[in-house]
DNA sequence: CGATACAGGACTAAATTGGTCCTGATTAAG
DNA sequence: CTTAATCAGGACCAATTTAGTCCTGTATCG
């Protein structure tokens, strides 16, 4: 499976959080908290995030994080670029000139970038609104249901 | 990064090296030789690829592998699916039914389904004569070029 | 009958990733 | 002006995953 990383997961479900609440700032306790993820995690994540130009953060007491544009503004592509780096299934692409000493042997290249294009092209077209569905969870603290599954709740691993 | 693995990287260029030569069989050790890749490391794709039905083994003295198809005939998805399994980002959407214990937190499975499948008809829709390219590899001992890059010869590395 | 080559699994080692913690800078409130 | 809250930015450790090796058995050809 080609996963994608946990951590971009987690980032869609705290996102999904922040998109609910807009015009609010979030500590990264309360995100903590309303998405189980835990609190340095969150941190990270905010971390990479608002550097990206993803989220903006106010320091200080009364501080916090938002969003920085509108939920069905922000692509899923978007997130795991900041997360992951750039999407491409074979590093000999990334950057456009061949650091691939092996010429000889990646006369392939043009079959990645096909297919690197389509991938890019799919994740650039789903928001982070259309991940979200009916705002259905974290209503009120953490009910039964929610230790049943593995934990927090973002979906549990990821391939391509 | 989206990381494709790097047995999968392998894969392709050890079946285009069998695709260069149809209608002979491929020792574990001839195929090492002029691929570059290590030949356990061979052994244990031919043993995954051929129950995939990707290949055919011949067992005995002056046995070995062959490719079952045409190169033309051999979808990326299928070596992808053959190595790593399913392609599909989230592993709560594979099966079909939810073991996701937290479906409060999951709505955004359709979101999901709808990037899985674009990525897979991306996939299927290379196959392993396009990534092939013109046959200008292996041709004669190991060259000097070899040596410049981190090895063998795949790209090194992957992501989505 | 013997040599060759695949079959299948167990096992070890290495790389990546996930997660934690610490120290410092900034800002609002009292 | 002082204090408390909160983000900023690393360094760091732990755990999972992946890559790679090896061993024993079985089939087939010469």
């Amino acid at each position: 499976m080609i996963r994608l990383s946990k951590l971009t997961d987690y980032a869609i479900v705290v996102m999904s959080e922040m998109a609910r609440h807009v015009g609010t700032v979030h500590t990264v306790s309360h995100l903590a908290e309303r998405t189980g993820v835990p609190s340095p995690t969150v941190a990270k994540l905010m971390k990479t995030l608002t550097p990206a130009g993803l989220t903006t953060s106010h320091r200080g007491a009364a501080g916090g994080y938002a969003l920085s544009r509108a939920a069905d503004a922000i692509s899923i592509a978007e997130i795991i670029t900041a997360l992951d780096g750039p999407i491409a299934l074979t590093a000999c692409v990334e950057g456009g000139d061949s650091q691939c000493g092996v010429q000889r042997l990646c006369p392939m290249r043009g079959g990645w970038e096909k297919v690197n294009s389509a991938i890019r092209g799919a994740l650039e077209q789903v928001t982070l609104a259309d991940m979200m569905g009916p705002p259905a969870w974290a209503e009120g603290p953490p009910g039964p249901l929610d230790s049943i599954g593995a934990g927090p709740g973002p979906a549990r691993r990821a391939a391509v």
